[in-house]
DNA sequence: ATGAAAGCGCTAACAC
DNA sequence: GTGTTAGCGCTTTCAT
């Protein structure tokens, strides 16, 4: 609206088309198109030619309408990577990966945070304006409306979670073994009572995720499987501050020493919870995350956690989608590895008491394993 | 590509166009885009004919083309927010009130991560692919290419930060204002040697910032400027961890007690830092952030900070920028107010000794003044 | 109250 | 090598 001027003179405020460059080199519009495309026979258009082309565009400062040329093309070489929220600092660091490699294969990649209800979000994806969708979080996910968007033929692929439409390709990383890692360093560490919070549990889980791998790990170590601390609890820090004060709740003999927490994000609230109820991690509970974000190395104490190839997720991602838009879905899933990185919300490897909860001066302040 | 198939039958895979929900309606195109645009005067379209074609399209799952309809409309009802990268979750906290008001005014918000070059990112604004602009952070906002966006009509605000066209329509918070209570606190506390730890200083900078609003207190305490004691850092938490240690090889007569940060995200690194180095916060070294995002409240000690308004900063981009879309810019410039939050980072006023350094039980562990 | 027709800016098949 | 032509799907006068 604002783009072009009512008057669509030359002057400032209009952004030149295509024939405004071939009127002024002299040529006509395919030859402009040709040029600025420069397809593999580029032997069509003499140098003369294309460099004249090249000079009155650079001049002009032309860049072709992107809604026509989506439009004629049917392609638009733009990827959606849809959220429901921003705030979990695990997707930034999958984004700058995920953006840099797109815009190596000539996509650009926009993030589309859902917002609370996430059926309205989706459904705009519908109109045609992306190549294709990357659908992450739970909430996003899950919506019903994912379905109709495969239905209509738009290549979509799930990261991490899992999603109505099963047969869609996802890019994960091994949630059970990492509720397995998770879990299991806990025992070795000498926890019997350990707590797993969640976030709500799906409906239908088709795929094994945390908590069959915290169950693998007990049951491996022929401990008992008490559903009573196995804690649902929002996606937030709040969140884990709520179930800290759950767990804080039990009565002493009961009460957990360790837990497993959904993610960083939580683990950040359970530490901060633990501490206001002066309950000392990880002497008095030791904390284990997931997702390994960069904050849980700026913590007190330093968290514990599993972490995630974020940097090969969004490439995957990418990757995988571009397979998908191209019509070769070769890999229908993608599943990366994880690894238990050490710190200091444990106790364990990486120190010898707990009086001085600070780095031994390794890379990182971690220990990997 | 992927979104028609080539047989274009009413099959899957083929989303329908405003033709075939003509067709099955027993009207015309036109008639199709009457109902669905629904204008003021419905008078038009009889009651029967609207539900019909309202069905057909419902049981179609029918969707218009974002393409054609911006090329014909000349708008595309997206707005871009683009910034450098997503790993600062102040612009997470930003996005999210932003996105809501936008889709209430009937704009769609896609962020988009200009990566670590920004030109190219830039460049590709200029397609018509969004109705107007936000740009945020340093990088994006100083870079030349700005000025090309603004002289070919397209609507752009700049948030908070300065751009090579001064006559961007800016919302800002008093980033001088916070710079003056943050070092006018750690003054009240007794502090007289102050470094101020800042991202690299712009070329030319137009409006007074935080480092005018840290100058500002001196004077007015009639305590020097030391141009030593301004510390240059990269905006991160890495960076922030770096300018502790630069700090902390001065030597002990000349090192300052306290320090402003840049931001929360930085000051997250000075924490670190100064507990890798077994240097006491606040004891030995006062620390005050700068946005105040929600991980401030989970740092140890707690992060004094100067609090931003951050979503009522969405709102405005997105305000400031449809009156700019529309043609109506009232305002050039607006300044949303800052607000000092006292927790733990700079002892002070919400408890009396370091020793407990536990929040008071106050909401959210605060002060704010 | 509805339909016919034009055209947004671009690309690609086909002429020459 | 380059121009001509058609048409992507939509909205919007202008007829009727």
């Amino acid at each position: 609206m604002a783009q072009r001027s009512a008057t669509k003179r030359e002057g400032a405020g209009a952004a030149p088309t295509s024939a405004d460059v071939a009127r002024l080199a002299g040529v006509s519009r395919s030859t402009i198109s040709l040029v600025l495309n420069g397809q593999a026979d580029q032997a069509r258009i003499s140098e003369e030619t294309r460099n004249r082309v090249l000079s009155v565009a650079a001049r002009l400062g032309y860049t072709p309408n992107h809604a026509a040329r989506s439009l004629r093309r049917r392609s638009t070489r733009v990827i959606a990577f849809v959220l429901p929220t921003l705030d979990n600092p695990y997707f930034s660091e999958v984004l700058t990966a995920a953006q840099q490699y797109a815009q190596a294969k000539g996509y650009t990649l926009v993030v589309v945070p859902a917002g609370g209800e996430p059926a309205q979000a989706i459904t705009a994806l519908q109109g045609g304006a992306y190549d294709g969708v990357i659908l992450a979080g739970r909430a996003t996910c899950s919506a019903p409306e994912v379905m109709e968007l495969t239905r209509r033929g738009l290549a979509t692929i799930v990261l991490q979670e899992h999603s109505p439409d099963s047969t869609l390709p996802s890019v994960r990383v091994d949630l059970e073994e990492g509720g397995y890692l998770a879990t299991r360093h806990l025992i070795q560490l000498g926890h019997t009572r350990i707590a797993h919070v969640t976030e709500a549990l799906p409906q239908q889980r088709s795929r094994p995720g945390r908590l069959e791998g915290y169950r693998l790990a007990l049951r491996e170590a022929a401990l008992p499987f008490d559903p009573a601390l196995v804690l649902i609890a929002p996606n937030s820090m709040e969140g884990g501050c709520e179930a800290i004060r759950t767990l804080l709740e039990m009565k002493r003999s009961r009460r957990p020493t360790a837990a497993f927490m959904y993610n960083d994000l939580m683990a950040f609230g359970a530490l901060r919870e633990a501490r206001r109820h002066r309950v000392d991690v990880p002497r008095d509970l030791a904390i284990v995350g997931f997702d390994g974000v960069a904050m849980g190395q700026y913590t007190v104490p330093m968290l514990t956690t599993i972490d995630h190839p974020r940097a090969a997720l969004g490439v995957a991602a990418i990757e995988t989608l571009i397979d998908v838009i191209n019509g070769n879905p070769l890999r229908t899933e993608r599943l990366l590895p994880v690894e238990l990185v050490i710190r200091e919300s444990c106790g364990g490897a990486a120190h010898q008491q707990a009086s001085h909860p600070l780095s031994t001066g390794r890379t990182k302040g971690s220990t990997r394993m």
